[in-house]
DNA sequence: TTATCAGCTAACCTTTAGGTAACTACTAAT
DNA sequence: ATTAGTAGTTACCTAAAGGTTAGCTGATAA
């Protein structure tokens, strides 16, 4: 049975659990799927135009590049600016917002990295016991 | 024009970014979706059983909770230890391997946490205009 | 004896993400 | 005149994720 000090505890424990729930699916929600950090790491790396979003990140459509750029200048990750004159060129900046995601890229950069070690060494494992 | 030099650098550059894509991707792979982050977070907690992980993982339905432990254990993230006897009881323990996604989840954390206080704020700034 | 809890599974359905293809408007080059 | 590139949009479709409902086994409680 809990005392009260331990009923206490145990209540604030789980709801630093739930608080921590939230943000992580906040952050999910913002930044999950499959485009939305590639589209990003593009960007940081100096692509800047449609065409060139199109063909670095690689296999993404048009419709969907189209789709997720407006979603992520909705979120203030990014802006779209349109150069009136002549051609008409538009550009996609990253905001200063976008630089908060660099905490979450490179531990995701890194334990991606990682895991895909352990996934190449489990597999020459399991080859090497089929002796 | 790029001399070969300016070449090279921007191919380096070029197949970095492939890299930190590839690497975000796959984790995107193994830990993305709605729940699986949910799962670990409420284990580190304490939460071994099937039914305090429902209870825990607000919003979790039977069916998605057996189908996600069963794709955790299969990456190595937990296992499954039926303790036969009486009654038969089923625990669900985090491995070790589980840990390696701390710095993953901490810097989602932060910056779920931080990017929920920026949409607040920037909601009631733009009610502060509507005046 | 009926009901309830744990720990699932199966069947079915809805929602969402994402893919494909065609088309537009404009410009530039051939 | 035709072709190609830029920057998309629209309509349609598929696949995957996830939700709902029901039911199963085996035990315990009322």
């Amino acid at each position: 049975m809990d005392t009260n000090e331990q009923t206490q505890v145990n209540k604030e424990f789980t709801d630093e659990c739930v608080r921590i729930m939230a943000a992580v699916s906040d952050a999910l929600y913002a930044i999950g799927g499959k485009w939305k950090l590639m589209i990003i790491i593009a960007m940081a790396r100096g692509n800047t135009r449609f065409s060139e979003l199109q063909r670095h990140v690689t296999g993404i459509s048009a419709r969907v590049l189209s789709s997720e750029l407006k979603e992520l200048e909705m979120n203030g990750f990014i802006i779209k600016k349109v150069a009136v004159g002549y051609p008409v060129t538009i550009e996609y900046e990253l905001l200063p917002y976008s630089r908060t995601l660099e905490e979450v890229v490179g531990s995701m950069t890194r334990w991606g990295m990682q895991h895909r070690e352990k996934i190449k060494s489990d597999i020459s494992a399991s080859q090497a016991s089929k002796s």
